[in-house]
DNA sequence: TTATATTTGCAACTTAGTTGCATTAAAATT
DNA sequence: AATTTTAATGCAACTAAGTTGCAAATATAA
C-alpha cells in the first residue's frame, strides 16, 4: 500500500530525487537526511513510494539497495525494464534509457531481470 | 591469494560443487557443512577458489553471494560473464551459457556486467 | 621428527535493513 | 474550532550476511 498523507518525510524525499536525475541509495538518503529523520521512517516512504510507481528500486555493487525516479509508472503498472550504469571511481549510477534484448532460454518463463553495468562514468572516464 | 593445501574444508567445497552443476549460495553451504567446518572457514575457502579461477561468485535475489564451477578460468584470467537465471519459484540458479550484448553507451567504459533474469525454471514452469 | 607457515574455530564485530509498539500528527468528521 | 479517526513517526531492539583478530591446530617442508 502506497502514500496516503503528504507528510514531511515524503515532501523531503521527493525533494533529493528533484536535485538530481541520478539514483540514491538508501544509505546516502539515510545519511542526507538523518538529522530530521529517522532511517526507519526513510525506508519506510520509499517502499511506498516504489508501490505508488513514482520509485523503482534495484540493488547496485554489493547489494546495496538504490531507488531512482519513474518515468511513466503508476501503482498498477511498473515498467522500469532498464539497465544500470555504476561508475566504479565515483560511485555514481544512472538509469540507461535503453531496451536491453535478453538470450533465448528454452523452457522458462522470464518474469523480471536486472542488467548492472560496471565502470567509468561520463566524468571519471575523460 | 589462492588455495595452497589441500584440506578437509577444500575437499568438501569442491565436492559440493561437484554433486550438482547449478551455483550454490554461501548461506546453502553453511547450512549443509555447518555441522563440519566453521563458517568464517566457509567464507574463506570459496574466496580462496575465486582467486584460484576455480569457482566465481555472483549475487542473486536480495543481495546474496552465489557461487558456480568456472569452466575455463584460472588465477590469472577470469572469465565468467555470463548471464544467471533464479528460479523464483524453487529458488535454484544457473549460468546461462550464453553471451549477452551490450547496449551501446557513449562516452563510458565498460569494466563489469551482471545480468540476473528471474523467472520460472524448467521444473516449476511445467 | 622438528620447524615453518597456512588454515581453522571461535567470539566479537559490522552494517543494511526490519519489526513492534507507544506516541505524534495528518486529515476527516462533527 | 474542537474532536475523532487512522496513518505516519521515532525509538530501541532485532535480524542476518558477511568480516576481523587472534590463539590453537594442522598440513607441508626441512
Ligand atoms: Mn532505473
Ligand atoms: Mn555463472
Ligand atoms: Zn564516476
Ligand atoms: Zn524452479
Amino acid at each position: 500500500m502506497g502514500i496516503i498523507r503528504k507528510t514531511k518525510s515524503v515532501e523531503a524525499l521527493l525533494n533529493e530525487f528533484n536535485k538530481s536525475s541520478s539514483a540514491i541509495s538508501a544509505k546516502k538518503l539515510i545519511q542526507s537526511l538523518d538529522s530530521k529523520f529517522n532511517k526507519t521512517t526513510i525506508y519506510r516512504v520509499l517502499d511506498k513510494l516504489e508501490d505508488d510507481g513514482v520509485l523503482h528500486s534495484f540493488l547496485g555493487k554489493n547489494g546495496l539497495k538504490w531507488y531512482a525516479k519513474c518515468n511513466d509508472c503508476s501503482s498498477n503498472k511498473h515498467r522500469d525494464l532498464h539497465p544500470h550504469f555504476q561508475c566504479l571511481d565515483c560511485g555514481k549510477v544512472d538509469c540507461l534509457a535503453v531496451s536491453v534484448s535478453l538470450p533465448k532460454i528454452p523452457n522458462r518463463k522470464i518474469e523480471v531481470s536486472q542488467l548492472l553495468i560496471q565502470g567509468k562514468c561520463e566524468t571519471c572516464f575523460a
